[in-house]
RNA sequence: GCGCGCGUAGCUCAAUGGAUAGAGUAACUGACUACGAAUCAGCAGGUUGGGGGUUCGACUCCCUCCGCGCGCACCA
């Protein structure tokens, strides 16, 4: 497949425009508006150069390049080069293109031999998942996706919050009030009352506070009755967990949370006393950073005990060591961004080339109607009853309307959690929102349902087609005049767009890049499919048209797979 | 107080420094005897928070003010 910028920067420097290449391809761009052209390349940077008027360069160029074949036509306005490529020929050569490589189209080797590390979701144990955990998983995940389909090893980590004083409030209040069965019974719930207790009761007897603090201690030296109740307790929650990234479709490779490195943070001390970037303060240790205008840094408590910064340096030495990774990737909310910058200087400050490579992917906060969430004050929406009842609602419509299905039950799971995932992923991920039940519920526009409606329809639209699908046969051959109006012109840029934005997508860690440009394509095909019928008589030109429908099928269905949705072929 | 982020149509949001700032939604109008109406088409909706500046050109970059959110030593 032609890369028509790069054809354009080629063929603007044989016209001896006084750019670089690399400053070409910066300048080129798709306007705004379709009836100015394809691509257009504005002249007002050469003025100075060639000490003369834009307007009269846009001329001269357009005149010097519009007799190239890959042209229909190149014209000057104003300061603008406004130039319209060949539609046939594109729209052949994508068409082509998908068609062969079907779900690898998009996909690169750009990635070959290094490796990335996506560190998402990390909830904490004996604590709800909720409304607020879904951003964490599911823009980590489609960002995971997106580096493998670029190439890259990937490492997917779940950092558990598995670690940590509260987990000596925690085993205290069981203790005291506990009792097995509930917590098998119903895990996250039960422990959580136990921690809502303990702080009630601790406020009434300040002894408790200290008798978890000596738990942890016990935790942390390894007693046998105490890492017993730890594991199980860890275990349950994972279970619980588990369901959630089931219904999800989320796996990860390494479950290694903060308990893990409770053995590897003296080497990080010892580290950071060798080179002298330890201090002592009121009895902590601390890093003092005011050189580099953030604030100080905490190692280690007064007591001793080491800290969550600590834990995330311990945590990224390992990664270096043990993976050798290339990016290391943390999709954590913005709320962490002061912690993550003190720690990258930290690395840097000792001497780490790699500190460059750890990459924070901030996003914003997730509030409910009635204020910010809060657990404690039972504010708070699981995710699990989210999807429930995405489902349940898909399921409602999918009888009233009593659509074309092969199972109700399985299409109202991917439709219905695939809306929710959809419009967590559409919106810049730095954007705070306020979670509505009504919005996640609605299905029509801009929305998951809307994308899968669309590739539901394609799907049909082949199959009607019977025997002509199969039957396209070499579809370099087919005669593509009959796929160049405005709206099948339209979609095909649409497709032939599709690697770039994955691309993008990646490199700026933005899913929603790539939503926005599914919800596109899905809109250019129903535009197509509205204006012009497909199943005509005339076979020639039906199979050309089927061509373009299973292009934009394959170019949808490879968009929605990436961000982690599924694309049913009825709904 | 200091730092970071956000502010665009009634609402929710787009827009690599480029041409007349675009979608969805809500309201209104129209299209199911062609391939799926979870669809499509039309109409309407704007001083891009205010004010300066840089630039041939600013929603975008710089300064300043306002509003909102988050963060700033013994939580994670």
């Amino acid at each position: 497949m032609v890369n028509y910028k790069e054809k354009i920067g080629q063929i603007l420097i044989e016209a001896d425009v006084a750019l670089s290449y690399e400053e070409l391809l910066d300048t080129i761009e798709v306007p705004t508006d379709k009836s100015m052209g394809d691509y257009a390349f504005p002249c007002f940077k050469l003025a100075k150069a060639m000490r003369k008027a834009p307007p009269l360069i846009a001329k001269d160029i357009a005149e010097k390049i519009s007799s190239n074949e890959i042209f229909d036509k190149v014209e000057s306005v104003n300061a603008y080069v406004n130039i319209f490529i060949s539609r046939q020929k594109f729209v052949e050569s994508i068409i082509t293109e998908v068609n062969e490589k079907e779900d690898a189209f998009g996909r690169s080797e750009k990635g070959k031999g290094k490796t990335v590390i996506v560190e998402f979701s990390s909830p904490n144990i004996a604590k709800p998942f909720h409304i607020g955990h879904i951003r964490s998983t599911v823009i980590g995940n489609a960002i995971y996706k997106l580096y493998d389909f670029l190439g890259y090893d990937t490492i997917r980590i779940n950092h558990l919050g598995d670690y940590g004083t509260q987990f000596g409030k925690m085993i205290c209040a069981y203790r005291r009030w506990g009792n097995k069965e509930d917590v098998q019974r119903e895990p996250i719930k039960t422990l959580l009352s136990y921690y809502t207790k303990f702080h009630e009761e601790a406020d009434k007897d300040a002894t408790l506070e200290d008798e978890a603090r000596s738990i942890f201690t016990a935790l942390e030296r390894g007693e046998p009755d105490e890492v017993e109740l730890w594991k199980w307790f860890r275990e349950e929650s994972l279970k619980e967990f588990n369901r959630v990234y089931k219904m999800l479709g989320i796996e990860f490779d390494s479950y290694a949370g903060e308990s893990f490195y409770s053995d590897k943070m003296q080497r990080v001390l010892d580290e950071l006393s060798e080179k002298g970037l330890l201090q002592e303060s009121q009895g902590a240790q601390i890093v003092d950073l005011s050189e580099h205008s953030l604030p100080v840094a905490m190692i280690t408590k007064s007591d001793g005990s080491t800290l969550y910064i600590t834990r995330d340096i311990a945590a990224g030495f390992y990664r270096k060591e043990h993976y050798d990774f290339y990016k290391n990737i943390y999709v954590v909310a913005s709320q962490q961004n002061l912690h993550f910058q003190q720690w990258f200087k930290i690395v840097e400050l000792l001497g780490y080339d790699w500190a460059k490579d750890c990459i924070h992917v901030p996003f914003g906060l997730v509030s409910l109607e009635d204020g910010t969430m809060s657990t404690r004050q039972g504010r708070v929406v699981f995710l699990e009853d989210v999807l429930n009842r995405a489902v349940e609602q898909t399921k409602n419509i999918i009888l009233e309307k009593g659509v074309n299905t092969d199972n109700a039950d399985e299409t109202s799971k991917k439709v219905g959690i695939g809306a929710v995932i959809f419009q967590e992923l559409s919106n810049n991920r730095i954007k705070d929102y306020t979670f509505s039940w009504d919005k996640v519920l609605n299905f029509e526009g801009e929305t998951g349902p809307y994308v899968q409606y669309t590739h539901a329809r394609a799907c049909s639209v082949l199959r009607n087609a019977g025997n002509s699908v199969s039957g396209l046969g070499d579809i370099s051959k087919l005669d593509m005049k009959y796929v160049v109006g405005d709206a099948a012109f339209e979609l095909s840029k649409l497709i032939y767009e599709m690697p770039e934005v994955i691309e993008d997508a990646a490199d700026r860690y933005e899913p929603s890049v790539l939503t926005r440009h599914v919800v596109d394509i899905a809109q250019a095909f129903n535009s197509f499919y509205h204006e012009e019928h497909i199943l005509v008589d005339n076979e020639d030109e039906k199979l050309a048209k089927l061509a373009l429908v299973a292009a934009a099928r394959i170019a949808i269905k490879n968009g929605l797979d990436l961000l982690g949705i599924e694309s049913p072929e009825k709904m």
